[in-house]
DNA sequence: CTTAAATGTGTGCACTGTCAACATTATAAT
DNA sequence: ATTATAATGTTGACAGTGCACACATTTAAG
């Protein structure tokens, strides 16, 4: 039944990942035990995913990119509505996806630049977070406005972190 | 001229730990590479570290404690002024220290009620920072006095994990 | 002084990342 | 269509890991 080529290993084994990324924590997810949960050879991975990283790179991504597409659900023309709920989204997303997550901003991956596609996904959601940022505060000058989206994203991934670790509710954000 | 019995390496270990886990990354630092860098049998540290977590428990308690130390170097009567201070040291300790910030703050360890001196190092921490910003802001109201502290630290924490991600210039805190 | 506890060592198991050699299939070149 | 080649899969091996066990040695308590 099941052909020696498979065919689509690559994104079935990208979706096992993320899977098992956010049931057990990406310090679970090994090369070996995603190749056991797919059925297929215990190497096999290695010809999709160069290393490890590669893969946690690749999860990553993915998880940037669904974080921007909870982020631009909102699109109302009223901008501070929708930079709220862009916060919210985002607090969310952190605590519901906490395993995720910190795969994304902790240091699992070294260095983004070594992954293009990772790269481009998470400056995707940069630039949607400081576009929503300048709508809002009608900034003009651009330095002040990467200033202002930094702190921003600082205090909400701030929030994010210590939400987890302390059991203290969150104030206005 | 090596005695069986070491003597003190219990505290030998952590600082051993602390050095590897702040060259190499804390994902590096394993039992039996702290071991052997100690000079001592592969299962040596069992005998003080039940598990790598309280091994990794034991480094972030430490980190807490030299946290705490350059936070609290400020005393001066100007309660911004040790506000500000602080929130620098506390930048200058997640960018120089960042493997040790990261294990800290990371997923590494799960739950820090499980070791109760990092708990207490950890709160220590926090209620430092707590008694700044009270000073500073003139605030009675203790839900809000903890409603600004974690305010203030998420934007900070934020801040440090960000500026290690991205190569963006800090803005004022 | 004897006995128990603390602290050290050696061995072994199951798991990991990664590599090299080999098998099978799909694709491109003739 | 047939063949060479690249892509994708499997098996086996190596060193490193966390951890549990039995054992050795030292210290401390009775």
């Amino acid at each position: 039944m099941k052909s020696y080529h498979h065919g689509n290993l690559k994104k079935e084994l990208l979706t096992c990942a993320l899977k098992m990324c956010e049931r057990d924590g990406y310090t679970k997810l090994s090369i070996r035990s995603l190749a056991k949960e797919s059925n297929v050879s215990q190497t096999a991975p290695y010809r999709h995913f160069k290393t490890k990283e590669e893969l946690y790179a690749a999860v990553a991504t993915e998880g940037f990119d669904k974080l921007y597409k909870v982020m631009s659900k909102s699109k109302s023309q009223d901008h501070k509505k929708n930079l709220i709920s862009s916060g919210k989204e985002y607090i969310n997303f952190g605590l519901k996806n906490s395993n995720t997550y910190d795969l994304m901003f902790g240091t699992a991956i070294a260095d983004f630049t070594k992954y293009p596609t990772l790269f481009i996904s998470a400056n995707k959601l940069y630039q949607h977070l400081r576009s929503e940022v300048a709508n809002h505060s009608n900034e003009k000058d651009q330095d002040r406005i990467d200033e202002k989206s930094i702190d921003t994203w600082a205090k909400i991934h701030g929030l994010v972190g210590l939400l987890r670790k302390l059991q203290a509710v969150p104030s206005k954000v």
